[in-house]
DNA sequence: ACCCGTATACTCTGATTCGAGTAATCGGAG
DNA sequence: CTCCGATTACTCGAATCAGAGTATACGGGT
């Protein structure tokens, strides 16, 4: 059968009917009650195509079905022993191995030179403030919570998420830093570059002529060699 | 039209036509090339039909067809002035908002009761052990790199990558620490709940009679009110 | 009595994504 | 010279996902 674990909204779901049974709205009401919403994505639509995959699965199976009144029916979904055996196995993985994550901001830095280092200057700036009003933001919700009682084992992945949030910042600051300084290496040739672009030269002239253009000892793409054809 | 936005693959294509007309499998190469897989997700299915979206969208254009021996026919395509202006945009959207993400861990610490803590110290420390073999492996990789004399601002993002490494580590330390020495809130209840657990009591029973097992002060997930129905 | 906004509880459809599959060519070993 | 594995270049279909849409019920104000 070869389970995927792709969609930890399935993880999220076997651990809610381990509790005890439930229909898929009630799931997510209660994942949203305790804010899990925040850390786990979850949308109608998934929702139920999940649940469909789980029961195929025989992860769940139902528990009970129920009609009140003319609203659309309910199915009662509860956890199979086999359900209970993944949702365990699950958690230990997801907890044991860190997987490689492809978070939005790497992309973009990967592709950094696309833009203007003064223009990246500028939108890292804005950046910065903006996570730090999000780590404001993060904490003041922890402190809250510490003092309405609530465990911090039942909010911990909050914690977890700011201190990523932190970690981004001090990136960024550095980054600003380094690129203000020029001491960010390549900082010249992508200054030049786009310095020549400003004055209508095309990046296909530039690839066409790079001596024309830059300085014989000025590192260039081509540095580690030619892309392929 | 309201361009989605959501595959990054398709802004390194943009990137990569900007620079010159190629063809999908050229794009797919220059990105490995490049080492941006590390950072962009990257597969054929979602190439072509990624490349097949900005088509339809106007974002490129077909630069011309060939047709060599019996081999499959390659189309070559060129970037759009929408394109560009696409290219851009969404490049700066990217650096300048934060957006929140949804790493694995999270959604595993967010339903880290299901486990009990003896295990998840366990599987924290072996988190934490490979956190570190891949922490060397990247630094190694960024100092090989700089030895090569590839610019650093060309392969800036596996330093962001590391940076998120280290602080998933250090969070991941802490949080074994605080495991292990009782300190983390509601630590009490996490242990006594899968004592009682081992010794066969099932939660449906301790979520009926919470009074029966628990002493009075000792704060359980009702702290906050009951879940809905 | 009646309206309106919110909550309940899904359903549907179109888009996206992934991985496996196909099929030709090239380069080197024997 | 011929076989074999790697590389080139894409195609296909099944699974998944997201988000809007639907339809009923409830509760408080006027």
């Amino acid at each position: 059968m070869a389970r995927s674990r792709s969609n930890p909204l399935a993880l999220a779901i076997l651990s809610c009917l381990s509790e005890r049974p439930m229909h898929p709205y009630q799931i997510s009401a209660t994942l949203k009650h305790r804010n899990k919403e925040a850390s786990i994505r979850l949308n109608y639509g998934s929702l139920y195509s999940v649940v469909g995959s789980l029961l195929k699965q025989g992860l769940i199976a139902e528990h009970a079905t129920s009609q009140e009144g003319n609203r659309p029916q309910r199915t009662v979904y509860e956890i199979t022993p086999e359900g209970e055996t993944e949702l365990v196995d699950w958690m230990r993985e997801l907890i044991r191995m860190p997987v490689k994550e492809y978070p939005a901001l790497e992309a973009g830095l990967a592709l950094l030179p696309v833009l203007a280092p003064t223009v990246v200057v500028e939108l890292l700036r804005e950046r910065s403030d903006r996570l730090r009003a999000s780590i404001e933001r993060e904490d003041a919700g922890i402190a809250e919570a510490t003092r309405m009682g609530l465990p911090q084992v039942l909010s911990i992945e909050g914690e977890y998420a700011v201190a990523l949030l932190r970690a981004e910042r001090d990136f960024v600051e550095r980054l600003i830093k380094s690129i203000e300084s020029k001491q960010l290496g390549g900082y010249e040739f992508w200054a030049r570059m786009h310095e020549l672009r400003e004055q209508g030269v095309t990046l296909a002239e530039l690839n066409k002529n790079p001596e024309k253009y830059f300085a014989a000892g000025e590192v260039t793409w081509m540095a580690l060699g030619e892309d392929p054809d």
